[in-house]
DNA sequence: TATGAATGAGTGTTCATTCAT
DNA sequence: TATGAATGAACACTCATTCAT
């Protein structure tokens, strides 16, 4: 009996290809704007097969938001070991953008579901959620660096830094490659200038 | 002869009965979704009354967002003089900061107009006015106390500043006034931390 | 009290006024997609004035109609005397062109009006008077040239030539003025050689 | 796997069925007047689904011109073969009416697109389509018959010819059938008229 | 599973007409 | 008389979602 398991493989790759498909016209149009029959299209699928995977358009935006979840969460894995803590706070910084916006940059999709304040109150769900799990990483980096800070001043603190780190984003992103650079700079001055307080504090 | 001053009047009150009623529909439903018929009975008038006053959906973010544009410039008007330049750099941040946060908690639909990304293209425009506006602002109070700062310099830092400001704005005005002071506080740090270098090097 | 007669002579100032600026925006736009608003607008007056002198649009039609009739008879009446009947047929026949042609050409509204086929079913009625009128007029040449035609193939006759005329006129007003002899010689071919076997049969 | 072709097959029913309906529709109420939702409704089908075959009015107008087109075509195909050509004049320009006239009676919606004057530019386009494939038609009639014609003379002659057509067209059609074939040969007359000189001369 | 035709409520916008002033 | 703001039904068109095949 080896139907089942090639027919989940069989639904396993096309929800992967409607979540690419996804990606391509939320980057393009904004979440509001996209149709799920374009996004339908995208995928070389017709409608109800899309609905066939995911309940609704919503449905694909928390799937996707959950893609990059995961992926972020890989890249920062790789960025960080226990060593890392305790470097410079420019170099600390530094490792916490990277990976970030190479996320970012190789998925296009990513900041209309990061960045966006216009989407549905519903959809506020995943987005919060990609936005908390975000947080959260920077709050573990920050509790090895300054493991006396009282978890509310924790919390705060990357709640601060996430905020400012995705502000800029988008501009970093947008911007084409040879002044990149710059503007990454200019994010990690900010965000610096922001923690500074408390590592002398600490 | 008070016939004529007295339609133009009534006409002056719709465009203001129009806007409020816009920023309300727009703060509840991002601009996207909001619709002009909403608007309309928001106002308690015909749809088409609000095309006598406004060419379009687009037409009316527009105005909104001057509208917004010179409430600001009022609140920045009356919170800076010549010699606010020179205060240490946390008040100097605090009187940026506070103006901006009162129009904001005094404009529900300014958020809308102001953070999102997923405006139409053409929206783009007076919204980014918005922004820009803002930044101005911001440059000029930096040119101010910085004199020697290269205007290349001057336009990145303001616009750098402008986005943190942004960014934690919307946590500011959505959170319960009983902890909002403890998010200014917050933001206040995180603008002085990015300033804190030029203020050194000059 | 002469408060009466100036009245009805601003009266009938408004009402010209507002015929010319029909004609103006008919022309230009057609029946159809001619709005009452701009008719008003053209004609310097606001749209309820329009309304305190026509019932409707339709009522603007119909007067523009009748005005179109009335000129269209002076035109005629300068052109016809009894004599004319016996002149060759080509002269006859270029006779009934051109002041048809010319007050077309003075009246840019006209087409609008008698040429269209695609006035709602209710303004058939003003159009088809006009039409009405020129088919008279033609049944009045053709009864002094051909006393022994019977009546209804006077009427019939009369209905097909102006038929031809008003398909042909279209064309001959719209076309630069250089190449409009061209087509009203066209015309005139076609309008003799149709009357052509009547004038022997008599 | 008769799936496909079976769903081809009932795209290629509603197409036919939206046309039928809009064809009613345009009858009725002319092009301007009448509304995509009725025509929907009249095919007993959603807005929505109009759209899936038509992107528009427009189009419908479009498809609706071209399928007159190529039924005009079928029938001047059965009624001329190259003997036709050199048959008496009267007899000739009866061939041209017939098939013209049934097609006429057949498709209530012809008139509209074929006569009127108030289509919005765009729709000029397909009408004028329309109108060209018949001057077409008679062109290449009068040339078989007037080889010896110069291209302009020719041009000019059907372009001629076609619009007395028209004009009398609508009255041919809207006459109860049995005074028609009055009309009918009425409308023989005025062209053999308007060509008789054409014929001599040649 | 997959299709894609079908739905229908809803969108921004228009315009002939009315009416308080 | 004249104004012009106000009306509101109607329009062309869209799109998330469903469902017969």
């Amino acid at each position: 009996m080896p139907e089942e398991p090639r027919r989940q493989a069989r639904g396993q790759r096309r929800m992967v290809q409607l979540l690419d498909a996804a990606a391509v016209v939320f980057a393009e149009a904004g979440y509001a704007k996209a149709t799920t029959n374009a996004i339908a299209k995208q995928a070389g699928v017709s409608p109800g097969t899309l609905y066939q995977f995911f309940a609704n358009k919503e449905a694909l935006a928390e799937a996707l938001a959950e893609r990059y979840r995961s992926e972020l969460a890989a890249a920062h894995a790789k960025a960080f070991d226990p060593g890392t803590a305790h470097l410079p706070l420019p170099e600390l910084v530094d490792r916490m953008i990277r990976p970030m916006v190479e996320v970012n940059l190789a998925n296009p999709g990513f900041k209309a579901l990061f960045g966006s304040g216009d989407l549905p109150d519903k959809l506020t769900a995943p987005t919060r959620a990609l936005q908390r799990a975000v947080i959260g990483r920077v709050a573990e980096v920050l509790a090895a660096r300054y493991p006396d800070l009282p978890p509310d001043r924790l919390e705060t603190t990357a709640a601060v830094a996430t905020q400012i780190f995705a502000a800029l984003l988008g501009t970093i992103v947008s911007t084409p490659a040879a002044h990149r650079e710059r503007w990454i700079t200019e994010l990690n001055q900010a965000l610096v200038g922001y923690l500074t307080p408390v590592d002398q504090r600490v």
